[in-house]
RNA sequence: GCCCGCGUAGCUCAGUGGAUUAGAGCAUCUGUCUUCGGAACAGAGGGUCGGCGGUUCGAAUCCGUCCGCGGGCACCA
């Protein structure tokens, strides 16, 4: 462990340090064990806040303003050393005034590392070979990335990896669809489709696929011979027939798309999980589980969890082919096999809620420790504003690029740099700033806006408060690159009193680690959105008011700059954003 | 029909048991400043927190019920 790391820690833990003397407190004066837990009340309340004499009259049957009396008499006590005042306040609250010593010390403090030693797998994007990337993969893997940074961020060893269909009936639908445009098992043909087309041209054969399966009985049945032909192919190895030349050289167009997709957002994946590996592992486990767990109905195997409060599924069809819900037995498997997992993570769109209750509730049968390990989160659609709804089945759908173009055209519009830098910083912060769970409406006029709470802005005000530093720094060594100068002393003195503005950014500051703690406890970086512009906002208070260069209080006031430059590089980060020292 | 989820200002959203005035941003209106990158700051108007009933010292937050919207409910993923 690093000094930086012994020091976090001991800092980090001041919260905790509070809430367990004042826990003491009441244990020592009631006798009873209360779980406290601090609040951040409204400034002029004060820094932190307990309402746990309200909890204790409650259970004593006593009044709680007499409650309240011999416990902050108590508390003041015992947390004289960091606490320059303890109010009573409302109808039982305590509110605690941190003294400047303390909220400095706090003010440096980094996140829990609260997952040290933790192997987590988390799964994401859920990209399909053979299927076009569309908006909605550019929201789910915006999320998915910056769950996994939360994670990671924890002290947690975490392996990205992305599911994908490379075998199911879309992808015999739309082999079948190559099939008719290539007149037959003509691979040599494909060399006919430009590079820079392939992905469109695959996702029209998809639409063209799933036509002719709902519309022409014929051409249903030739689909469902398609799709075991593409089991057989992984089943025996085959590489050579030409159907199966067809079938590797357009998953390897997928797959390189996916790889120029991810590059571009910045997403590191560890492993691609191909279907076609988890499917005849989740076959194997289903059979071996039928009659105690699954059973045979109508030709088919399913899981019936009505006992559980659930639904039925089906996890072999009667054509004997594994269905999605036997290929995630296997996954989960395979997940284990490779990484030992403490934690599995799987990120999803809410349509696959119940279904993937009824997968994990199978699961638990067998592999209870697996099942139990497992935390399937699910957020909304993501929509445009305007309402487009968007379908891969009938083509309709908003691609991928697009929404980076429909950015990029309203930076270009505002006659500002469109670059990917600020043009992804607007994407993602848009994606982000609200709660995991419900639909999404994007607005890219708003994810751009530089005045309001997005991206852009939060990445102008670090760029901003990098500028007054650099400024600062060059005016003290107007000779010298100022970058290899900079002698702002990291920390400020614990015997400097602060002036109220001075102190409001500070305790904003000392806010961070609370922040992303609660983002990574609850597995919602929102939180983290919500602090960094509440943090901007109260940055650009203190900047209005308080002159920083040429100020008799120039260095402390700079060294605040610093911290607050720090700390919204690093939720920027953790958010998967980037933040440039200038725009 | 059954099962999940959601419903907070004109719009987009925080807040999910606590404190006078339910918070932001955008939009609307007013004011400040010959700017440390003003891409700012100060302020105003705008809300029966979907309706009704209940639990609680205290409910946007918990429970019940109704309404509205979205999703799921056997061989798609």
């Amino acid at each position: 462990m690093s000094n930086t790391d012994r020091l976090s820690d001991k800092l980090l833990n001041m919260k905790g340090e509070i809430e367990a003397a004042i826990t003491a407190v009441c244990k020592d004066l009631f006798g009873i064990d209360v779980h406290v837990e601090l609040t951040r009340p409204d400034e002029q309340f004060g820094d932190y806040a307990t309402n746990v004499a309200l909890q204790l009259a409650k259970q004593l049957g006593k009044n709680p303003r007499e409650v309240v009396e011999s416990l902050a008499e108590k508390v003041r006590t015992s947390l004289s050393d960091k606490m320059s005042e303890t109010n009573i306040a409302g109808p039982g609250f305590i509110n605690l005034k941190l003294s400047d010593a303390a909220l400095i010390e706090l003010s440096h403090a980094a996140p829990a590392k609260s997952l040290s030693g933790q192997e987590i797998v988390a799964e994401y994007s859920d990209a399909n070979p053979f299927k076009v990337l569309h908006a909605g993969h550019v929201y789910t893997t915006v999320v998915g990335d910056a769950v996994a940074n939360l994670l990671e961020n924890a002290g947690g060893t975490v392996h990205r990896v992305n599911f994908g269909g490379d075998v199911g009936l879309h992808v015999g639908k739309t082999m079948w669809a190559i099939m008719q445009k290539l007149d037959g098992e003509t691979p040599e043909k494909l060399a006919e489709v430009p590079e820079a087309d392939r992905a469109m041209w695959m996702a029209q054969r998809y639409v063209e696929g799933e036509r002719a399966y709902n519309d022409n009985e014929t051409a249903k049945a030739e689909i469902i011979e398609a799709n075991k032909h593409v089991y057989q192919l992984h089943a025996q190895g085959d590489k050579e027939t030409p159907f199966a030349q067809i079938y590797w050289t357009c998953r390897r167009w997928s797959y390189e798309a996916f790889d120029a997709f991810f590059a571009r957002l910045g997403t590191r994946l560890e492993k691609y999980y191909p279907e076609s590996e988890a499917a005849q592992l989740g076959l194997k486990t289903v059979k071996e589980h039928i009659g105690s767990v699954f059973e045979e109905s109508d030709g088919a195997v399913v899981f019936k969890a009505e006992k559980y409060g659930l639904h039925t599924r089906v996890f072999i069809n009667q054509h004997g082919l594994p269905t999605y819900e036997a290929k995630d037995v296997g996954l989960i498997a395979r997940k284990y096999e490779d990484y030992h997992f403490n934690r599995s993570i799987i990120i999803t769109d809410n349509e696959q809620k119940q279904y993937m209750e009824v997968v994990l509730k199978a699961i638990e049968q067998f592999w209870p420790d697996l099942a139990h390990t497992t935390t399937h989160i699910s957020h909304g659609k993501l929509k445009l504003l305007g309402g487009v709804k968007m379908s891969s089945r009938k083509g309709n759908i908003v691609r991928a690029k697009e929404v980076f173009e429909m950015t990029a055209h309203e930076l270009k519009n505002a006659n500002r740099a469109s670059d990917d830098t600020v043009m992804l910083g607007a994407v993602k912060y848009a994606f982000l700033k609200t709660r995991i769970g419900g639909d999404i409406i994007y607005d890219p006029k708003e994810s751009i806006a530089l005045a309001g709470n997005s991206g852009p802005y939060l990445q102008y005000a670090h760029a901003r408060a990098r500028s007054i530093l650099k400024k600062a720094d060059t005016a003290r060594h107007p000779e010298v690159d100022a970058r290899s100068k900079a002698e702002i002393p990291k920390q400020v003195r614990n015997d400097e009193p602060f002036e109220p503005g001075e102190r409001s950014l500070l305790r904003k500051i000392s806010e961070y680690p609370e922040a992303v703690d609660k983002a990574t406890r609850e597995l919602m970086p929102h939180h983290i959105c919500t602090y960094l512009y509440e943090l901007a906002q109260t940055f650009n208070r203190f900047y209005e008011h308080n002159r920083v260069i040429g100020d008799p209080r120039q260095e402390l006031r700079l060294r605040l700059v610093e911290n607050y430059a720090a700390k919204l590089k690093a939720g920027l980060e953790l958010l998967g954003i980037a933040a440039p020292d200038k725009m």
